[in-house]
RNA sequence: GUGGGCGUAGCUCAGCUGGUAGAGCAGCGGAUUGUGGAUCCGCGGGUCGCGGGUUCAAACCCCGUCGCUCACCCCA
């Protein structure tokens, strides 16, 4: 037991089978397949991004003082020469790749989308792994609040996709540079009015990073927030307008958003628009998904200022929540199971079905008795069961079992009648 | 990095005040030479996380260590 390999900590295999549910790939294609279907419906295109990245991108993209950037990144040396590290998020190598192709000049309005393994070296628990994957997608260059709108609805009907009831979708504004660093003022005031009641940790941030303390969790910092003078005070004329719009767009698309005056976020490339998916259904992790616009980060890495705004949400916090309402699976639609004797007849018939039909179908090549083959198709979930033997393939006929009914159908033992009883069938 | 809980069969766990291991589920086979789910019978599977200590004797007590898990910080 102690001399088997073991899988690193925080970083999960997820299999056909699992005794958890949420790791399980059936659950994942759901997620994945539903996203990429909606994603794709608003004319985003997928992105095949490196996993691996120079150190520097992550740290100037994200910011040094950001706790990703300070603690948890997986860093090491190539070859003793650069530094690397495994990418803690997606935006910073898209952005690095948007640069990198010059689309600013020649087409700057890029829609993209991505999925793929982020590594956070963090302590893990429930909903946060070190591995832990990612489905997001970026639009450039628009600046207009409709993008704004489009990408949170886009991020909220995965979620209707997927059925998931217990989202809400949360939004805030930082707004521009200019309105951050008035509101940044305020705030340091408020909280030096304040400061024998704030954690040490909110103490600290007065100087480093006054906007944090508004999500800080500690109860009596809390309550401190609450009553915090709010950021719209301190919005410049246009960065209210431009998350007014967004706002009224929301609306007018249907979407019950909650506005969250402490949706700070940690990353220092956010300005202007905010916005997370929380649910309350997932423990300490409430965040299915999160983002916002971040107009700066382009120039900031040294491209054409190009307006940007982008999400990500977690495919394992998905996945838990879709695994606990409900009940995913993907058994064959037809398991053949050939007496001694009939197993190239049943790999060739079933051949024939797979051309024939959109259907999975599944042969039984263990070799044992009928029972046992009978077991596995009920087993495995299949929906017909196809016996063949010395009689059936004399005949050329079978008898088609239906196996939630265990009623039979004869058919004649041809890919294209099959496929057009199982249509029948399953319609 | 900090704190709590837990490590016994593939999984979930039982194991009384220490006497060198059990159940359910799952798997495989049979009862029924060719039709699943139910029932019954049988079979296989364990260095009791690892190392050390106390003891005639340790899964159980003590120390250490590793791992898992939940939570804090922060996020997806």
């Amino acid at each position: 037991m102690s001399e088997i390999l073991h899988a690193v900590k925080g970083m999960n295999d997820v299999l056909p089978e699992t005794a958890e549910a949420f790791l399980s790939t059936a659950v994942w294609d759901k997620v994945i397949d539903t996203a990429r279907r909606v994603i794709e419906g608003y004319g985003y295109r997928q992105v095949l991004i490196p996993i691996v990245e120079e150190t520097a991108l992550f740290a100037r993209g994200i910011g040094e003082g950001t706790d990703i950037v300070s603690k948890e990144m997986y860093t090491f040396s190539d070859r003793g020469e650069r530094s690397l590290t495994l990418r803690p998020e997606g935006t910073a190598g898209c952005v690095r790749a948007f640069i990198e192709h010059g689309f600013a000049k020649t087409d700057p309005v890029q829609k993209w989308w991505y999925i793929g393994p982020m590594f956070r070296a963090e302590r893990p628990q429930k909903g946060r792994y070190r591995q832990f994957y990612q489905i997001g997608a970026e639009l450039y260059g628009a600046s207009d609040p409709a993008a704004d709108a489009e990408v949170i609805v886009m991020m909220w009907r995965i979620c209707q996709a997927l059925g998931l009831k217990d989202v809400t979708p949360r939004v805030n504004t930082l707004g521009d540079k200019e309105s951050r660093d008035r509101y940044r003022d305020v705030l340091r005031g408020y909280m030096r009015a304040n400061v024998d009641t704030l954690c040490d940790a909110c103490k600290a941030r007065i100087e480093t990073n006054p906007l944090r303390f508004l999500d800080c969790k500690n109860p009596a910092c809390k309550e401190v927030a609450r009553k915090a003078p709010d950021i719209m005070e301190s919005l410049s004329a246009q960065s209210r307008a431009h998350f007014d719009k967004v706002t009224t767009y929301l609306r007018d698309c249907g979407l019950a958003y909650v506005r969250d005056a402490a949706l700070v976020r940690g990353l220092d490339y956010y300005s202007e628009t905010t916005f997370e998916l929380t649910t309350s259904a997932l423990g300490a992790q409430d965040a299915v998904g999160g983002g916002g616009r971040y107009d700066g980060l382009i120039e900031e890495l040294g491209g054409t200022p190009t307006p940007a705004i982008g999400f990500a949400m977690g495919v394992e916090r998905l996945a838990l929540l879709v695994a606990a309402t409900q009940q995913v699976a993907s058994g064959p639609h037809l398991f053949i199971a050939p007496m001694a004797g009939a197993e190239s007849f049943a790999l060739q018939l079933a051949d024939a079905v797979r051309t024939g039909g959109p259907y999975r179908v599944e042969v039984d090549v263990t070799g044992r008795k009928l029972k046992g083959q009978m077991r596995r198709a009920d087993k495995v979930g299949a929906r017909f069961a196809l016996v063949l033997g010395e009689d059936e393939i004399a005949r050329r006929h079978g008898n088609l079992k239906d196996l939630r009914v265990s009623s039979t159908s004869d058919v004649a033992l041809t890919g294209d009648a099959i496929c057009a009883a199982l249509a029948k069938l399953i319609a």
